[in-house]
This record gives structure tokens, C-alpha cells and sequence, in this order.
DNA sequence: TCATTTATGTGTATAATTTACACAAAAATA
DNA sequence: TATTTTTGTGTAAATTATACACATAAATGA
């Protein structure tokens, strides 16, 4: 097989978190490189021995420390000239993680990792700021068909919290009642015996979401799916 | 820039056709490799100089003849061993054309290319197989919330067509009436003077649909989507 | 030519779902 | 202890989805 091309393959991740009520996304200050000091998503080069999502994993661990609850692969980028120095498609990803979890350390390969509020995104290398807006794409549209969003939040949370994510990720404003009781009706959310009591106001009861009752449903046929105009 | 890095970028695309009320799907047959004889997707490697939407086009182009009406990026493909003599992804396109618009013609690099019933699919190499499944499950998700169905059939067709491409993408049976109710309501067809009589039975009316209408009353916020049980 | 077959074209009643909407309860705060 | 803040809950009306059957227009065959 003789192929004449020069062409380098990426993993890029558009990493979304939730805390604060708001939306954020994990970018890394880059180290090396013309763009030096120009923020940009995670991701770097696939190794010729594992494949595309074992790179980002790997990339994502070296570059911010963190480990996504969820992961999947969004859209290969490959115009020719989306890096003036080579030749590179990027084949990027979508993944959520609770920022909770992790404390970011830029690690082996990048200057600095941080969350950055979804409206406060700065300059992006690449074509990064576009991948971003398609991962935020993606997302908009998944949530509504997939039990995604709980991914975002601790194991264990109010439904008020639910309500905000979704208000914050589609950018408008929920009824509440609807909005729980179609939840509910689900039957995929488990109420635990905690409640959470923080500032002011009535103690809200914790949930769960039932990742094992949800598989179930899926397979006979549930599908997972809410739509507020 | 230094990277070491030896994986090889290809193309492949998903060719859907409608005929004979059967989806089908257009491979080829390779000439080269240790795969000859061995039906294939349409796809090769993308040149130094092209994106990659150029490279399928192109691909498609030299191998088969047909130039797709509607062309989506579908997903890639990365796992180490899918191509045995080399590390190769795969970057996947779904790509819809009307059959009756071209005679394929096995073209520079294939020895045959032609149409296979979708149940009617022989040995594929590498992960085609996967790919087209891949396809499929986009396909008939995306039908239901895009007007991309129209792109399969002759520009004015009757109902019926469009019937049973629905039901055949699906796979069950559409109730004629409520189908009919819910296409119209969108104003997005456009009844001809046409009438279509093949056959007995009472002729059928010709439909078109409009392009332009539709791209208006989208930027208006409107959606298209049907669910049928 | 007329009875039969084949495919198209159409309406309505019922069920299910979605939407809109407001006040009581439990706690913290002033 | 009155006020503020947040959670928790039900119902009526409107909209949408579903189930369902017969008339019409042509071709076909007796």
C-alpha cells in the first residue's frame, strides 16, 4: 500500500462542566508552539499504538488531570488549513465531568488548564472556537434525548439542580412543575433519604439517577425524552 | 513540530439509494490489496491538498460516477488493527442519491460497483460493516427530524413514495392517513398539476418539496419532526 | 362492457400529552 | 416573630396523536 500523504491526526475534547449554575468548558494554556500562550482545547496527537479514544483519555489526563464520566466522539476536523504548521485533521469529543471532582493542574504538556464560563471563552487557537460550538451543539441537542446531563452533577442532587442545568444548557427558562413530573414519570430518578439543607429555604430532597433502572428501560424499548418549548 | 507519528487518512462513504421501494447501498469492488475480490464502501485516502468532503466527493466521483445530493459527515473510525496492512482511520460520510440519476460505472480504481439491497449486503472489508450499520442507525434517526428523505426520490413524486420510503427506512408499517396529515401540515410540499399513473389504480397526485419554503420557516424556528409508533 | 382489482384520497371521535398557572410548606434571616 | 427564600405540589384547557373505513379513479380481465 503506497500512500503519499502527509497528514497528522489530533484528538481534541471540548470538556463541559457544571458548577455554579453555570455552563464551563476546560481549555489548557499551550506550552509549546507559534500559539504559545493561546488557549486551546485538550488534545494532542494519537500514538500509532492506540486508538482514537485512548488518546483522548490519555491527552486529557496529561493535559488537565481529570477523567471524563462521559465520552464521545463529536466531528473529525479537516480543512487544510485549520494549523498554518502542518497538516492536521482533528477528530474531537465531547465529555462531562462534575469540576467538583477534580482539582485542574496543568500538567506535562500545557501551561495552565482552567475552567472558563461558557460566555467568557477567550481567543482559541485553531479552529477551536468552531469545535466548541459544535460540541455545544451537541449537547444542546442530546440532552433532550439522552440522560446525559445527570453526568454534570453529583451523584446525589436537588431538582433544583437538574432544573438549572437544563435552563442553563438550552438557555431558557423551564416550568418547574412541568418539568418534574415528566422527569418523574420516567421512573429513572431514585429519591434518597437525604434532603440538602444550604442557606435559605425549604430543604430540598436529594435524587439519584438509576443508571441500572435506565439500561433496563432502554432495552425494552423506553426512550428517554423531554421538549419544553 | 515533531511528531512520529505513521497513521494514514482515508475517506469512506455510506451511498444510500431508494429503488424498487428497497434501500440500497452502493459498494464496489476492489481491484488492489490483499482485499481484492472483497466488496468495499466507496472511500480512499485523502490527498495532501484536499479536505476532507473534497476527498469523499472525489472519491465517490472516480470510483462509482454518482455525485451525492445530500452528504453528511458521519463518524471516524480509529480502532489500531481495522485495516491490517496499515494504521488507517477512517473518516465516514452519509451520502444520499436518487439511483435513477446515474448508471454506475465502476470507474479508475474499482473493478465493479454496484447497488446492494440493504438485506442483501455481502462480506465487507475492514469494519465496513460497522460503518454501514453506523449509517443506518443515523439514517433512521435522522428522517425523523430532518427533511433529508426527499433527497432518495424523483424530484416530484407521490405520496406513496414517500411512504414507503419512511416505512422502509423504519422498518414498520405508517398509518397512510395520520402520515399523510402531519407531511402536509408542515407546508413544506408542494402539490404539482402532475398526476403520476403507472399501473392500475387511481392515479396519484405529484408532490414536490420546497427547498426554499423550508429553509424560510426553519430560520423561523420551525421544526420538522415526526414520530410514528 | 361491465365486474373486479388495485392503488389513491379523505374525516372524525377518542385518547394521550402538553401547557399554563398559584399557593402552601419548610427553613433561614432580619 | 414577621419576612424572605426556596422547595413542593394539582388541575383544567388546549393541543397533538392515534385508531379506524369507505369512496374514487383508473387498469384489468371475464
Amino acid at each position: 500500500m503506497k500512500v503519499i500523504q502527509n497528514i497528522k491526526v489530533a484528538v481534541d475534547a471540548v470538556v463541559f462542566g457544571y458548577s455554579d449554575n453555570k455552563l464551563k468548558i476546560l481549555l489548557i494554556q499551550q506550552k509549546f508552539g507559534t500559539k504559545s500562550n493561546k488557549w486551546a482545547l485538550p488534545g494532542g496527537f494519537v500514538k500509532d499504538n492506540e486508538n482514537l479514544e485512548k488518546a483522548v483519555v490519555r491527552e486529557l489526563s496529561e493535559e488537565t488531570g481529570v477523567k471524563a464520566n462521559y465520552l464521545e466522539q463529536l466531528y473529525t476536523f479537516g480543512e487544510i488549513n485549520r494549523d498554518e504548521r502542518a497538516r492536521v485533521i482533528a477528530v474531537s469529543y465531547i465529555a462531562l465531568i462534575n469540576p467538583k471532582n477534580y482539582t485542574i493542574k496543568a500538567d506535562t504538556d500545557a501551561k495552565d488548564a482552567k475552567w472558563f464560563n461558557l460566555n467568557e471563552i477567550p481567543n482559541l487557537a485553531f479552529d477551536h472556537k468552531e469545535i466548541i460550538d459544535k460540541g455545544l451543539e451537541r449537547l444542546k441537542a442530546k440532552i433532550n434525548y439522552k440522560p446525559i446531563g445527570f453526568e454534570l452533577l453529583n451523584t446525589k442532587f436537588p431538582f433544583s439542580d437538574l432544573e438549572n442545568l437544563y435552563q442553563t444548557i438550552l438557555g431558557k427558562k423551564i416550568d418547574r412543575r412541568n418539568f418534574r413530573k415528566k422527569l418523574l414519570s420516567f421512573d429513572i430518578l431514585q429519591e434518597t433519604k437525604e434532603v440538602q439543607k444550604i442557606g435559605s429555604g425549604r430543604p430540598a430532597k436529594l435524587f439519584k439517577f438509576n443508571h441500572k433502572k435506565y439500561k433496563e428501560l432502554e432495552q425494552k424499548g423506553f426512550h428517554f425524552e423531554i421538549k419544553f418549548v
